[in-house]
DNA sequence: CTAATAAAGTAACAAAAGTTACAGAGCCTC
DNA sequence: GAGGCTCTGTAACTTTTGTTACTTTATTAG
């Protein structure tokens, strides 16, 4: 576990830190598609991830929902604790999007670490940032673009995190990502696909050049 | 300046921290409607609000702009850093809501007291919470509400910050905060109007019951 | 008081997005 | 290959939001 730690974490923890965080975290898995929840023993906590990819969403009460962003190897989310510390009953969820392993460490030994590690307090306040940042993002995209714009940037992230330019995906999950209607992802993608930007097939989607 | 400090920072700093604090900080003033701007040697630095409130914007490239939410007493804001760090163009501006004092300290501190002092630890973590669970209610704004509920939030909000039911603002400005249009924002108080909910004067509004 | 200016009201229209309804295409199972 | 299921395509229509253009009202400067 020591290895892949150091591997998906570029900068290197000091070496204490890392006996900790194997000690202390408990390692999971998840498969493409599953719920990612914060479960057992470990409440509170928040994760590191591995290997993989995991997207994470914002729901309401009327269960609409809207992907805020992907989290991949080396990364960890503030939202989570954010999420699960607030008592507002929104929610926020988290969806593996590839087969993933990850971390969980429990919130106490994330303030802990960092009065006693200058890595570990690096790491969390720079993983704060990413995500301010891609918060904000998100809502440029969402306050200052149109859906198509939307559709385009959503296509170019979804085939960055999995390495790929075949998405597997359907409209209708695509229209949930972006809190919009089947109806008009499929006559937005047609219009991408007429300008020659991608292929469309039956539960993929061929990225051409975005 | 420790009165001040301790009055605006509800729960106790170490005497050593605020010590620190006020040794270290400059303190600033702003006036309603002043962009306040991060200068001279403290480049890098983060506000610690005194007295007062800030709203904190949004910008993009063509000049839309969008209310992301209001700094007060005892806030601090970890954008104004996450925004001076990333090398992105894309923008936030901060403006004085009202007269409002507060102290500037440089990111180098923020960093060196987290190592030190738990109640600075606490702090930060704590403002980092809030100021993404904000970020998360301005999402859930533009993302599933419409534009009537949009204004009816913005006026509670604005009505709250300002501890006032007389709020002084241009349908134009309230446009401004929710990046859309004057037409749109005055077809729409007029409409709240007719529900009785306020009452549109030049240059003020009354607000009733929201 | 008058002219100039800023703010607000309103109509008419355009564009974007959401909704409903249905048809057809691909795929699986029996 | 028939029936059933999910996914996609598309038309027709509604709602919401944005735009343009012009009028009216309030405030200020001269």
């Amino acid at each position: 576990m020591i290895k892949e730690l150091e591997e998906a974490y570029g900068f290197i923890f000091e070496k204490e830190l890392i006996k900790e965080i194997t000690h202390t975290g408990v390692l999971k898995f998840a498969k493409a598609g599953d719920t990612i929840m914060d479960i057992d023993d470990y409440i509170i906590s928040v994760p590191l991830i591995l290997e993989g990819a995991i997207k994470i969403l914002r729901e309401d009460d009327d269960s609409n929902e809207l992907l805020l962003y992907f989290l991949e190897q080396g990364d960890t989310c503030a939202l989570t604790l954010s999420c699960c510390l607030g008592q507002t009953r929104s929610e926020i969820r988290a969806i593996a999007e590839k087969d993933t392993s990850f971390l969980m460490v429990p919130i106490s030994k994330v303030e802990e670490w960092t009065a006693k590690y200058k890595s570990w307090r690096n790491y969390v306040f720079e993983s704060y940032q990413s995500r301010l940042t891609e918060m904000l993002e998100t809502i440029d995209a969402i306050a200052f673009m149109n859906m198509d714009q939307r559709l385009l940037r959503y296509l170019h992230d979804k085939a960055k995190i999995n390495q790929s330019e075949e998405l597997q995906v359907t409209h209708q999950q695509i229209a949930y990502d972006l809190n919009t209607s089947r109806v008009v992802i499929s006559r937005l993608l047609k219009k991408i696909e007429i300008e020659g930007k991608i292929f469309l097939h039956r539960n993929y989607i061929l990225v051409q050049d975005l």
